[in-house]
DNA sequence: CTTTGGATCGTCT
DNA sequence: GACGATCCAAAGG
């Protein structure tokens, strides 16, 4: 009973889409978790995006249709996932920033050995990508297309799976960003402990 | 529990 | 050449 999530709720600003993917469903190659945690970048409008300063090969997925994996590498070392929202050109996301381990545990525990608990799999934007092995390959995928037949990149998917979005809706200030940290584009299912942080003071 | 500093390299200036 | 939409281990309370 899981169905590709509309590509019309995409369509949205990604402030107003991205509570909407609460509870959504993120699955790749057996692995599978329910997002609790996201947060909405506005492309020029916004200094915080990596699209604030125009179209660059990094970023060019995001200036895209909706309904894409916006796949980018930081610090060295991590990778963070986003979903591309609005309409080609807006380059609006949605940075999905804390996943709740549904399926295929083992492989996520494999692929994160530092976790500690079943919480640590994906309580994080860098954390979650490791523990469902999404990476640099997986780039500009259709999350909206038919199931894959074969395992491989491109493989990630977005699920509906009838859970409704939570009635319990946090909302604070973005986390990790140095320049419009006064916006309250963070959101959250209130109480589930698999979120990334609390509130920001 | 919280705080702190190091890791590490693609990207854009 | 600087820095980042982060994470982790270590150390202290």
């Amino acid at each position: 009973m899981a169905a590709p999530v509309a590509r019309q709720i995409l369509t949205a600003d990604s402030v107003a889409a991205a509570p909407l993917l609460l509870n959504k469903v993120l699955v790749n190659r057996g692995r599978a978790g329910r997002i609790v945690e996201v947060e909405a970048y506005r492309g020029a409008t916004d200094a915080a995006s990596h699209a604030y300063r125009g179209l660059t090969p990094r970023n060019a997925v995001m200036f895209g249709p909706p309904g894409f994996l916006y796949v980018y590498f930081t610090y060295g070392m991590h990778w963070c996932a986003n979903v591309v929202c609005g309409t080609e050109g807006e380059a609006l996301a949605v940075l999905i920033r804390a996943v709740r381990p549904l399926r295929g545990l083992p492989a996520m525990r494999r692929a994160r050995p530092a976790a500690r608990s079943d919480r640590d799999l994906g309580n994080g934007p860098a954390k979650l990508c490791q523990a469902l092995g999404i990476a640099g390959p997986d780039n500009g995928t259709d999350l909206l297309a038919p199931a894959p037949r074969r395992s491989g990149p491109g493989a990630v998917r977005l699920l509906d799976d009838g859970t409704p979005p939570p009635e319990l809706v946090g909302q604070g200030r973005r986390i990790g960003i140095r320049v419009a940290t006064e916006e309250p584009w963070r959101f959250w299912v209130e109480g589930e402990p698999c979120v990334s942080r609390g509130p920001l003071p």
